[in-house]
DNA sequence: TATGAATGAGTATTCATTCAT
DNA sequence: GATGAATGAATACTCATTCAT
């Protein structure tokens, strides 16, 4: 086997566990016996347990501020409607951790009581969400879309929140596996709850 | 001492600290020193580290039902304004967290990676604060008060989501202590977003 | 109640816990709670857990080395027949140990693992009824009723062997309750097998 | 080192320490120490304390177990003189406990008072004892060289407890090491004693 | 590169004993 | 004498990491 599809298959266990187990109740041995490695093994890829879990991470934050890019490629920002523009933001951030539940549940759920700076890589995630949230919001002020008098960090934090929470609410390990979530719809949902308080233009649900 | 006051001053102890350090990476060790007692002493008051951890999040729990409590019994359903029983209704849940940072911390980022039931804990309270809000714009889909049209689970979860998470981003231990947050505008921000997108009547800005 | 009372009140709950899980498996907390004392009281009567159970076992052989002296009291050792002695030893012992089930399982079965002097004071027990029987053998040889060449040391050892793990057997808590013992045919039975090989005489079995 | 080298190993030490200060007494870390290897690594061969234990008391009874078979196995049951046969068991008996002096003293002491079913494994070996003596006293009966009324139940107890205290006695660490026993001498004055109670046929001293 | 036996620092928990009230 | 809250030394067991093969 190839040296990178090892570790490959290392991760693929790991995201797995961690996403069931979190990070202190998932065990090397755990991780060892599910990729059907050696105990050395998994020493030869990664620095350690922590640098095993970080790597997980940082691999779905690339992946995010990826998608995010692509979203802010295929869009005009010149003539797009603003609603359309948020409805699209949205969109993106639910497909995107709807692909991949593991990483959803360890992204969005782990965070306190993890050692070193691992809280932080995640912390930092959330951040980052919102400040490209409050970019949006401060352009869409300059631009006359967004009311002048919102409250840009507290309705970016609110954004953040709504979304993340909510996605894993629908989509994490636990989910409700029975009701699958209609992405298109529910974008369309939360548009309809945000939409009215920070647009300055009447919002028009979207026709189907 | 008397034995409730030592109890307590355990639970204080172990408070702060799992909230600066979450739960796997406070010691026992750590909330005895912190408290000044002995070794042993911890285990005439709990059964073991999970039981003072538990111990803490249901006191802090019910706290909550009896703000919320408290909180339905002071209005009256039949004549208040629903734009004002919202804004009431999330004004009590930012004061609430505000109130102590350390279990604010505790209560809203640890959650996964938990031993036995103490996620399911966690878990139950975030549900808690879903129906409860699932109930309330029920109610105002009956009263005429809020669209017909809500999705009222994905609102409750959207609504649950930002206020935690929001909760979580001002009032806790890590959160930027310069500024401190005034609760009775960041309320009115918050309906200022969510008000137009859930009530039916046009949400007009509250006289200061 | 008077101090004598409680100290036997102790000793009670002692005997029964320490015969039914031995002396580790027993805790102060478990005979405190079974007596209904104080966690304190119980070192005013005894300095330590291991003085509760020597004072149990020594009382045991004082009651022991008693019930011995007492055989030897009514029996006229010029002119009884030693047949009868023998029996009369043996089913004084048996009786002995029948007395108590509780103490029969301490001293019979604990004896390694102990901690201190405590193995010891079990040990001197069995080595006491040793001496006792090789005084006894040593004695029908000089009178010429025990076979000249009998191993004494040896044989005594096989009678208090034979007996003591008998004992134990067919007296302990463990023991099967059903069919209770009948010390008198048990003894004649036991006199069948080792007089044959003991005595000069030949062996007559007594008539009921 | 191989892997069922350390075992043994691990083992050795275990069964002197046990030997000298019984279950509780003697710490993992003696063990180790003894051992010397490190603390994880008795972990790798067994699942814990009781775990090296129970090994050990296994080890020795399926030993017996052996030994017993063996013991069958090389003796003709039709045409051996039944007080051969007896002289025959008894010795096997003591040259077994003999073999092993640490093993004779856990396994013949230790009982009351250890967890779990630790003292359940060490009855079972003396009621295996007991049973194979009561098959063999069944069968002299029906042979006609035992005594039609020998209680055969009671007289395997005695035979057991006689043996298995002797061996205790002649055989473990704290025995007399002074004056080594002739196991062949022993062995004779044994039969010399019971031999005259049990069997039909008058009992001839075999000629040295 | 892969292995897996060996390592040992780290940690929760127990329980006999003390002593102020 | 009686109490029971407080004590802290003692101990089994875990698990990430190493390193010789």
């Amino acid at each position: 086997m190839k040296p990178e599809a090892r570790k490959k298959l290392i991760l693929a266990s790991a995201k797995r566990l961690f996403s069931r187990g979190g990070y202190y109740q998932t065990q090397i041995s755990d991780i060892i016996k599910d990729a059907g490695i050696a105990r050395g093994t998994i020493y030869q890829y990664f620095s350690n347990k922590e640098d095993v879990f970080v790597t997980l991470l940082e691999q779905y934050y690339s992946q995010w501020e990826e998608s995010i890019s692509l979203a802010a490629a295929d869009i005009n920002l010149e003539n797009v409607d603003p609603v359309d523009y948020f409805r699209h933001r949205i969109k993106r951030t639910l497909v995107f951790f709807s692909k991949d539940k593991d990483l959803c549940n360890i992204a969005l759920r782990v965070g306190l009581g993890l050692p070193g700076d691992m809280a932080l890589v995640i912390k930092r995630f959330e951040e980052r969400i919102i400040r490209l949230l409050i970019g949006d919001l401060d352009l869409g002020i300059s631009n006359g879309h967004v009311r002048q008098d919102l409250n840009v960090e507290l309705t970016a934090n609110l954004l953040a929140g709504a979304l993340l929470s909510t996605a894993y609410h629908f989509f994490s390990q636990d989910a409700d596996q029975a009701k699958p979530l209609d992405i298109n719809k529910t974008t369309e949902d939360i548009i309809a709850v945000f939409a009215p308080g920070i647009f300055t233009k009447p919002y028009k649900k979207q026709s189907e």
